[in-house]
DNA sequence: TTGGGAGTTTAAGATAATGTTAAATGGGGG
DNA sequence: CCCCCATTTAACATTATCTTAAACTCCCAA
C-alpha cells in the first residue's frame, strides 16, 4: 500500500488540536480528514472508508468509546486501526477502550516524531493482516512466508525477483501492471536494469508456473489471469 | 501530465485570498484562473476545462457546496479534483462537503508551502486515477485497468492505440472529436502521422466493436454513440 | 452526369515491442 | 578462494501493431 493512499481520520472536538495533527501527517504524505465530535466521524468515516481512526476520548455528542464501539459494529471498520487519543492524566481506564475494539492509545500532548512514528507503526500492523501470508488465485495458492508457490499441489519455489514479480501480478489479477510500475515495485524507484530484465523474469515465471497465465499486453506490461 | 499544462481554477469572493493563491500557484507554473462566485466558476468551468478546483466553502449567489454538487451533475467535471476552502473554525461539517463529491479540505489561512504540497498531492491523486478505471457507456464497458472492453459480456482486447482512440471518444460520448485533436491525444503532440491512419484504427474499432458505435462526421472528426 | 473531396477499406511493408537464448556478472556459503 | 545460483545483460529472433499507399465508395455541387 502507497503511503499516498493512506487517509487518517482525526476526531477531537478542540480545533488546534486537530489542526496540528493534521499538519504533521500531511507532511508525511498522509490524506487527512477531520470531524468534531462522534457523529460527524462516523457519518464521514462512512464517506471516505479511512485506514486509521485516531479519535479524541472526551467528546461532545458521542464520546470516543461510544464511536469506537458504533465503528466496530459496523462491517466495513472490523479491520480499520482505530487509537485513542488522551490526556496522560485522564483517568478513563484504557482497560474500557481495548473493550471496545481499540488498537492503540496515543497520549496527549503530542509530539510530531513520536506521533508519526507511533502511526507508522499502527500501518504495518494494517500491512500485516491485509497482506495475508497466503494468497490464493485461481488454484494457484502463493505462499508469502516461504516464498513458495503451489500449483496443483506441487511446491515450486522461485528466487526472490520471481517471487516478487508473480506477486505483484498475482495481487489484483486482471489487472495490468505497467513496465515502468512493476520495475519500480519490485526493483525499487532507484535502480536500472535493462529492458529485457522484467521479460527474461516472465519467461522464468511462464516456465515454471504455465505460460496461459501470465498475459502481455503490448505497450503497457503484463497481468495474471486465472 | 506536465505541470505545465494544468490548469487550476480558485473560486473565492475575497480578492486578496484570490491573489495570494494566484501568485503561489502561477510561481509554480500552474495556469491559474479565478472566478468570485459560483455561478461565475461553473460558467468559467465549462470552458477552461481545469484539472483542480479549489472553492471557497462560503460566496455569494452560491456557495461552495451548492457549486460543487452541480460540478459533479455534470459528466465532464466527474473526475476533476474539487478541494474546499474553508477557515478554520468554520463549523461546517466536512461530511457535507464529501457528500456533494469534494476531493479535499484546505483551512485558511493558507501557508503557501503546505498549500502547494496538497495540490500537488491531489494532482498526484488524479494521475493515479487517471480517470475511473472503469467506463460503461450503453452496454459498452471500459476497463483501464484490465486493458479490457466488454461488450455483451464478452471480453475484447485492443491493441494500444486502438484501444487509447476507444477510450478518448468514449470519455465523452456523443462529442465530436476533430481529427486533429484525436491526433495529438492519442498519437501525441510531436508525433506525425498521416491523416488516414486515424480512419485505419477507426474501421479496427468498428470491426470490434461494432459499427453502429461510431460516427462519422464528415470534414469534422469522429464520435462514439452508444 | 461527372469530377472531386472526404472517408473507407485492404493489404503489404515498416517499426516497435517482446521473446528467447546464452553468456557475463556478482554475492554468499562452504 | 571457488562454486553455485540468482540476476542481469547482450544479441538476435519473432511477433504484434502501426502506418502507408492505393484502390474504392459515396455524396455533393457544378
Amino acid at each position: 500500500m502507497e503511503l499516498n493512499d493512506i487517509k487518517v481520520l482525526l476526531v477531537d472536538d478542540e480545533a488546534d488540536v486537530l489542526d496540528f495533527m493534521k499538519y504533521n501527517l500531511e507532511k508525511e504524505g498522509f490524506w487527512v480528514y477531520t470531524a468534531r465530535d462522534g457523529m460527524e466521524a462516523i457519518q464521514l468515516a462512512r464517506k471516505i472508508n479511512p485506514h486509521i481512526i485516531i479519535l479524541d476520548l472526551m467528546m461532545p455528542k458521542l464520546d470516543g468509546i461510544e464511536t469506537c464501539r458504533e465503528l466496530r459494529a459496523m462491517p466495513e471498520f472490523k479491520n480499520t486501526v482505530i487509537a485513542f487519543l488522551t490526556a496522560r492524566d485522564e483517568d478513563y481506564s484504557q482497560v474500557a477502550g481495548f473493550e471496545v475494539g481499540a488498537d492503540d492509545y496515543i497520549t496527549k500532548p503530542i509530539k510530531p516524531r513520536v506521533f508519526i512514528s507511533r502511526i507508522r507503526a499502527l500501518l504495518r500492523r494494517l500491512e500485516g493482516q491485509n497482506g495475508v501470508a497466503k494468497l490464493v488465485v485461481g488454484g494457484i495458492e502463493i505462499d508469502r512466508e516461504r516464498y513458495l508457490v503451489i500449483k496443483d499441489g506441487k511446491e515450486i519455489t522461485l528466487p526472490r525477483k520471481e517471487f516478487e514479480l508473480m506477486n505483484l501480478l498475482a495481487s489484483k489479477p486482471g489487472r495490468v501492471f505497467k513496465r515502468d510500475e512493476i520495475l519500480s515495485k519490485v526493483w525499487g524507484n532507484d535502480t536500472i536494469v535493462g529492458d529485457r530484465t522484467i521479460d527474461v523474469h516472465i519467461r522464468k515465471l511462464r516456465e515454471k508456473i504455465g505460460e496461459e497465465y501470465f498475459k502481455t499486453i503490448k505497450g503497457i506490461g503484463y497481468k495474471f489471469d486465472a
